[in-house]
DNA sequence: ACAATACATACCCATATCGGTATGCGTCAA
DNA sequence: TTGACGCATACCGATATGGGTATGTATTGT
């Protein structure tokens, strides 16, 4: 077995720096797979094989309209995402930092005695 | 080129589930090794590559003591990802999707003429 | 009908992943 | 000192990734 795949969830999805890029591109609004090459510095099977990956987890849509496909943004497998990282908020407020540094403390004080 | 290293940023290292497993464990407290590999069901080496991975992007923190390393959490890492996701929280409302069904009715309604 | 355009897909390559087993090393206990 | 324990690392194997080039297919324009 090798890593997850990439097409199992959002989690993985994201992960590809690229298809982050694709996501904020599309955050814009509605764009063509050409649009999307020329405004990425990549070969387009590249883009289409991000937007198959983006495809799969249902972070877009597309519409055929001609010869075009127009993909859009579709948030909601985000959600995950941001439920799961938002339990952690508190975790890198400076508040909790110094929490930790004190409990750190006081149990090191504890078990040592010099 | 491969995909990039998992060890590249927080977004690679939380993409795999075990990884999170071991966060979400972490949160509750410090942990040994060998507690981690008990809850979770793989093995030890597997659980100490994973602590590898989120130690090299800052996601945990070791401490020793006797022969044991104690592992804690340190969310700050995490607070890139929560950025990034939170600026797609509108995406995944209800009001936004109704508002993007009307934008692309009266598009339609403005391109064809039945 | 024919060429051009817009995409998707099929391959190929190099790489790094996750899973597992074997091994090395420092620390503690008898 | 010797053995057990706790953990990290070295390998190995199977797999899938991201990058790229070549090719196929549908739609549009001439």
């Amino acid at each position: 077995m090798a890593r997850a795949a990439t097409t199992a969830d959002a989690f993985n999805a994201v992960a590809e720096p690229r298809r982050r890029q694709i996501l904020d591109l599309l955050a814009e609004g509605e764009r063509s797979v050409t649009d999307l090459v020329a405004a990425m510095g990549i070969v387009q099977p590249l883009v289409s094989k991000h937007l198959r990956v983006l495809r799969e987890v249902g972070l877009v849509d597309v519409r055929e309209v001609g010869r075009q496909r127009l993909y859009r943004l579709n948030g909601e497998p985000l959600r995950a995402i941001y439920d799961w990282v938002r339990a952690y908020e508190r975790t890198w407020t400076r508040r909790f930092d110094l929490m930790e540094t004190v409990i750190e403390e006081l149990k090191e004080r504890h078990d040592s005695d010099d």
